[in-house]
DNA sequence: ATGTAAATCGTAATCATTATTAATTAGAAA
DNA sequence: TTTCTAATTAATAATGATTACGATTTACAT
């Protein structure tokens, strides 16, 4: 995901380009990693000190509605990314230190599937966590 | 994980044995899915009107460290439920209505395995999240 | 029965997140 | 370009889960 394609989901449906947007996007784009809400405001609070979390938090619920971002909770926070480029599903490795992930090309509902008759499923989550190796 | 075996391993780590405790763990028994801390306190209450949340909160973190308990973070809540007794390693479906668990025999990590080299894995996690045969 | 460290109570503090209301702004239309 | 309107944001308060702390109580070893 980039930054045009980005915008082109965001107009698609109506929403404004604002320069608060533009730079949170834009910080996802040039920092491929896991961001908090803090992480963010504090960046951002460099060239607008008065933001908000509101700001943040609710243009973070957009974009992952949209699809532009990812979620997941590391540590009881929530954590956010640029969603990945490929199109296909799959997993990632999360580096706890610098936030960095690698991508997993397997799913392992792959190999379920069928064990769990009777049972709805509705959704799954295999991460694994560990240091990469630059942090190492 | 029963009654006997949870206190075993409390006894041997020097904790006193007070019915509060008790009765949380007894909970956890008779109760074989996932809690959270409210859950417990609003049972906890009808018996001990005064209980506070320093003794839920407490208790859980202990029992998690000696492997009493297992936590796993359900929609931006801590939940908690009795240690499996199977001493493989496993993971699990959890109903997203009535909390009760799964066990799914396989674990992804067998697969990928030496496909991270380099890389420091510390953790990893797999669910599978949606409905029971009961709840569906 | 007594002493002491552990456990609990009562309450306040903290932290992430959400809600509210008023003010501001992007973008469409005149 | 100016005007209009809904979307967006700021400022702040509220909420909900979790943690912290001083005072009191309790388990249990002696």
């Amino acid at each position: 995901m980039n930054l045009v394609k980005a915008w082109d989901i965001l107009k698609e449906k109506g929403y404004k380009e604002t320069s608060k947007r533009n730079q949170i996007l834009e910080l996802f784009v040039n920092d491929d990693r896991y961001l908090t809400a803090r992480d963010l405001l504090d960046v951002m609070q460099k060239d607008y000190p008065s933001m908000s979390y509101d700001t943040v938090y609710r243009n973070l619920a957009t974009f992952v509605s949209l699809g532009i971002l990812e979620e997941t909770e590391l540590s009881g926070e929530r954590h956010f990314r640029m969603h990945c480029e490929s199109d296909s599903h799959h997993h990632h490795f999360i580096c706890m230190d610098c936030g960095k992930i690698k991508e997993i090309p397997v799913c392992p509902m792959d190999m379920i599937g069928a064990a769990l008759p009777a049972y709805e499923i509705d959704n799954h989550k295999f991460e694994i966590y560990g240091k990469c190796p630059a942090c190492k």
